[in-house]
RNA sequence: GGAGCUGUGGUGAAGUUGGAGUUCACGCCGGCCUGUCACGCCGGAGGUCGCGGGUUCGAGCCCCGUCAGCUCCGCCA
């Protein structure tokens, strides 16, 4: 066969006149009955030949075997089309290929579905023949997009004098965190590797090793249920560095991203982001990953309600809870049953309940309705800015919770009354997380971030009396209610990280036990670092403006986790289950 | 672990009150067709209604179970 001397994208014009020899798929074949036309798709775009009878029969005669999806070799003049017959849909709809020799390089088998953007085909097929699915142009363009993202970082990462280091795959499971992928030693027996959940403690290490400036594009793992944005392996683009600024450092990651945007879509994005506290985006958006693009913001009506006739509110505020609401503008007409659909929406998320009140010219609609005064009435009016038309929404629960809740609202909200805009990304820091979280179960305090987060200078007495306000030099960066990425700075000085450990519960020596090396080669000169993870299939999938991971992954897992290709997982053989020193339990 | 939705020729859908595997579009196969690009026209083939059980004289349709996919809760940072 012959090999291509142009893409089949790339022509235009300028090339009329030329020969050109081009390898491609079959996109389309028209049969005239004479003539016959040829759409020849490879990944740069699709270009059509004609092949006439008269002019090369051979040609024509072989073309007439062709089907969707053979893979040809095609040689011929590049020529301009004759003003009527210019397909102005197409990229290369002002010129064609006059064919002089075609040859089928391979036959293809008719594809389960059809190779275009627009088809409608069950995710399970397209799964099971990704290969056919990859050569949709929207699936290659979301594939390049994510190697320009991986170039582009790179470079940026390069540039600022970050180096690539990489960290092992086969390393230790940790008791913290996500679940872990585990992987049995064949060398010794009963003992497993666990798959990183991320380089975390190998990139705190590098630090230590005076590396200053790490960065690595690195697979994570975590055997956690999937969601449209989570799979269970995916990539981050981790980083951390030495003796670098905190403002720097954020400001260097705004930069890389703004560039992204700009470089890869070319949306401009201006720095410095927006910023956010953490109790801010929960009071005001009930997340700590606020989509910033729509309002419908949460207001705290507790000081209002706390002495309200209805009891729910006012015994929720005497016992440390908070009453919160957002205005859904102009839905006051919704029906009762359109109302408990998002009660039922707001159980699913752990609320007791569902208050509401509807604004309408002739008064207030709503269970809560008869039980305000009317200076309550006209406070909560004011705060939530409701006008005739407005339904309100309000979640009585303890402070936490009740913004959470209202926060899954508002965005739920959002989607469904079509109010967010398109093509809008509106970027900000988190800044300030808590540094610990009290787990109720097992009664002790956990890092929130992970043990070696390092809390906020001014908050230091606070962590051995109150540590729960203990505020962390932790970020995320958000984008249009997804986390992007987050990080820290880190622990470096001995008594602090002691502080920490005994606000978690641990001795020093328990401590070493559970973090040894980590803890260890602190003691051999930790120089001041930080760093932050960017999950790198969310940005592709953000910036490709979709809105799940599996289309950004050229191989991905379903919900079960499973491979729909290659049928992974599977069983095994017993004799490889007999050399790891494993045996099956029945349950 | 839980909830919801979906499952019908290769693909996407429709399928009435439970009455013959019925229908539509695309695709596929054959024939005709020299300017198509959603080519057109004529003809044809193609089915374990996801799977298993039950109710019924009779099930794509009703009931129970189960599997798979998707979305969500829990889980996960």
């Amino acid at each position: 066969m012959r090999y291509r001397t142009h893409t089949c994208g790339e022509l235009n014009e300028g090339h009329v006149g030329k020969m050109t020899t081009l390898n491609g798929w079959v996109q389309k074949r028209r049969d005239l009955g004479g003539l016959i036309f040829l759409d020849v798709r490879d990944r740069s775009g699709i270009v059509q030949v004609v092949c006439n009878p008269e002019h090369a029969p051979e040609a024509t005669k072989i073309a007439e075997k062709v089907r969707s999806e053979f893979v040809l070799a095609i040689q011929g003049q590049v020529v301009s089309r004759s003003e009527e017959t210019i397909n102005k849909k197409m990229k290369t709809g002002a010129i064609e290929i006059v064919a002089e020799e075609v040859e089928i390089v391979n036959e293809a088998k008719t594809p389960p579905f059809a190779v275009e953007d627009d088809v409608e085909v069950d995710e399970t097929t397209r799964l099971k023949h990704r290969y056919i699915d990859l050569r949709r142009p929207m699936m290659q363009n979301t594939l390049i997009l994510r190697h320009q993202v991986m170039q582009k970082v790179r470079s940026f990462l390069s540039e600022e004098g970050f180096i690539e280091v990489e960290t092992p795959m086969l390393t230790k499971s940790t008791p913290e965190g996500a679940r872990d992928y585990l992987v049995p030693s064949r060398v010794h027996k009963g003992e497993f590797y666990a798959l990183p959940q991320s380089p975390q403690i190998f990139k705190q290490l590098l630090m230590v090793s005076g590396m200053e400036r790490y960065f690595q594009i690195v697979r994570c793992f975590r055997d956690e249920d999937l969601r449209a944005d989570r799979q269970p392996e995916f990539t981050q683009i981790d980083i951390e560095a030495s003796f670098l600024e905190p403002e720097v450092f954020l400001s260097m990651m705004e930069t890389m991203v703004a560039d992204l945007c700009e470089e890869t879509i070319g949306h401009k994005v201006s720095t410095p982001f927006e910023r956010l506290t953490y109790k801010e985006a929960m009071n005001r958006f009930g997340s700590d990953r606020p989509d910033l693009r729509f309002d419908m913001e949460l207001v705290d009506l507790s000081e209002m309600v706390k002495e309200s006739g209805f009891q729910v509110f006012a015994s929720t505020v005497a016992n440390g809870g908070r009453v919160r609401a957002i205005n859904v503008k102009g839905q006051a007409g919704w029906s009762r049953k359109q109302v408990d659909e998002w009660g039922k929406i707001a159980q699913q998320f752990g609320a007791k309940g569902l208050a509401w009140l509807a604004v309408k010219e002739e008064g207030t609609k709503g269970p809560v309705a008869k039980f305000l005064g009317e200076t309550e009435w006209h406070d909560i009016m004011k705060a939530t800015e409701a006008e005739t038309g407005d339904l309100l929404f309000f979640i009585a629960d303890q402070p936490k919770k009740s913004a959470e809740v209202l926060g899954e609202l508002r965005v739920r909200l959002a989607k469904h009354l079509d109010l967010i805009p398109k093509g809008v990304f509106r970027f900000a820091w988190v800044t300030e997380f808590p540094l610990l979280a009290y787990d109720e179960e097992a009664d002790r305090w956990f890092a929130e971030h992970h043990p070696f987060t390092s809390p906020m200078d001014e908050d230091l007495p606070l962590l051995e009396t109150d540590p729960g306000s203990v505020r962390a030099k932790a970020y995320d960066m958000v984008l249009n209610g997804y986390e992007l990425g987050g990080g820290s700075q880190r622990i470096h000085r001995r008594e602090v990280q002691e502080a920490m450990f005994r606000a978690l519960g641990f001795t020093m020596e328990e401590a070493k036990e559970e973090f040894g090396f980590l803890l260890d080669a602190f003691e051999y000169g930790a120089p001041p670092h930080g760093g932050v993870a960017f999950g790198l299939d969310r940005i592709v999938m953000l910036l490709a403006g979709r809105s799940n991971l599996r289309d950004t992954i050229a191989f991905p897992k379903t919900a079960s986790a499973s491979c729909l290709l290659t049928d992974a997982p599977s069983a095994v053989e017993e004799n490889q289950l007999r050399e790891l020193h494993i045996s099956l339990r029945e349950s």
